[in-house]
DNA sequence: CGATCTTACGGGATTCGTAAACATA
DNA sequence: TATGTTTACGAATCCCGTAAGATCG
């Protein structure tokens, strides 16, 4: 049975009408190629469908029956439709998004406020959790996406790198190595350090730089919480290292930040499954945080700091 | 929007086989035929429905919600095109005819018969009713069609005359007439004529051929029921005048039958309403009384009777 | 490297509209 | 005769299939 959906619009047309050129003129046909649908559908089913002379259209039994069952049938086929699309140009739901630390700590609040302003129908559900457990939430589709450190080869998974930073050095005012406004990873040789732990990302990193420049690490204390960082410099446990997202200090800091050379950078990604669609509201997070990634960076070379 | 009906089904199609080559097999299209309609529906969704690598092929979320929506939906669309058409190759259910009480009492026995015959599914009501009746019955739709005796101009109705047959004198064997093999209507004036009443269609064009020969008529009886001429005729009140379709007689008559020249014909005919098609199973009842006075009529020619 | 989807393009079928023919009240 | 449907036919569109290209595992 080869039938068409015009087919079958053109006859609730004109079964409504009861005219073959108002029902073409409704949905934008000529009176033509009303009878040929008509004519076409007749000769698909096998039975006339409507009977018309001049004056009137009258709907056969057989027509009577298929328009009764036809109608209300279209008409949800049509809401499903509708139903879908809506969906797709919709940006309403919940987005859940996982981060790491650092990056939920200070870059997603801004996200997270331009998000409520473009989408108010959406809401984002961000988690805080070690490098680690983002990717593994991101495989479990237990997020819709996820917001990780690199530079990283994730090969199961998708990611775009948003935002390119360097580490820098967090020292007292009165250490030595405040005196320069460039210091070299060579200066670090043997000094106490506070690094963050391997639950950021950012700890490995670092590790690979250090040992990239020689240098003999002597790490004091390794630390959940980045926030942690700061009173323990400032306590003199040791100098430390931190990416530019960190910033700015906490009020009332006395700490001192310098670029350190050679630059190291790290890099912001965002990470979702392989070949899976984003859902619509989520899609537009993803982009809503590409874009004020996008923004830091362009605010940072402005006012050329960090 | 602008969706085709071969759309929705190439995606379903997909969604149930998770895959474009086989899903397009499945329906008769080659891969790149389903792969354009799933991008075109995509396209006219505004969302993506299917991510597909070269492994497999997924359901998004809004896809998961169309196919899962679409899929009964189609499936009913399906099934009443499918009974809509059957309910046209359908020869069944029940067909109401109104007849002459002649036509009722000699011609449909036959047509029944046949009609049982050959749709055992058809029920065949029949009312047998005054000619006038009969007419108004086709009118108010009571029945399917009607059988009547003409020639007969209607013209809010639709006619088809579908025998033809001569009017026959009827009178005992020791009657003057009994002699010729062919009487003349001259021999009928100053006669005493048992007739039917004007219930019967008949009654009208026997009228008007005595008219038009000029005969005298002397109408002593109008009978109701055909069947009662005869005993009329046995018991010598008077001779009558009787259509072919009346014959034979009833067993062990020893009245005669005799043409009468100029030969004046009666006509049966179907009716039915103007512009107004018959269901399947009334058409099929249209077409087997057509069918079986064509096969008295070719019966009687070959049997040089009437 | 094999299996699968995507894209490009030519050919064929479908379908549309104009206009004339036809039918009916 | 006026209104509305059917038919004929040229033209535009749509859609399919082949084949080459791209991508993923």
């Amino acid at each position: 049975m080869n039938y068409t959906l015009r087919q079958l619009k053109v006859f609730v047309a004109v079964s409504r009408e009861r005219s073959f050129s108002q029902a073409g003129q409704r949905i934008g046909l000529s009176q033509s190629a009303v009878s040929h649908s008509i004519k076409e559908l007749e000769s698909e089913m096998g039975i006339r469908l409507l009977d018309r002379t001049t004056r009137e259209v009258l709907l056969t039994e057989a027509g009577e029956q298929l328009a009764s069952r036809l109608d209300p049938l279209l008409d949800e086929l049509n809401t499903t439709l509708l139903d879908v699309r809506s969906y797709g140009r919709q940006r309403s739901g919940t987005v859940r998004v996982a981060a790491s630390q650092t990056i939920s700590a200070h870059l997603m609040p801004q996200c997270l406020a331009a998000g409520q302003r473009h989408y108010p129908d959406i809401t984002i559900r961000l988690s805080d959790r070690p490098q680690q457990w983002v990717l593994q939430s991101v495989r479990n589709a237990e997020v819709d996406f996820g917001i990780i450190i690199g530079p990283l080869y994730v090969d199961d998974l998708k990611t775009e790198a948003i935002l390119d930073e360097p580490f820098l050095l967090l020292c007292r005012q009165d250490d030595p190595l405040a005196q320069q406004m460039v210091v070299e990873w060579q200066m670090l040789n043997q000094r106490a350090l506070v690094l963050q732990d391997y639950a950021s990302g950012s700890r490995i990193l670092i590790d690979k730089a250090l040992q990239q420049q020689q240098i003999e690490a002597q790490i004091v204390q390794a630390i959940g919480h980045p926030a942690t960082l700061y009173p323990m410099v400032e306590a003199g446990i040791g100098i430390s290292i931190l990416p530019a997202l960190a910033l700015p200090l906490p009020q009332g800091s006395t700490l001192l930040v310098r670029r350190i050379t050679p630059e190291i950078n790290r890099s912001v990604m965002l990470v979702r499954r392989k070949n899976r669609s984003l859902t619509p509201a989520a899609g537009a997070v993803w982009e809503e945080v590409r874009q004020q990634a996008q923004l830091l960076t362009q605010r940072r070379t402005e006012t050329r700091s960090f």
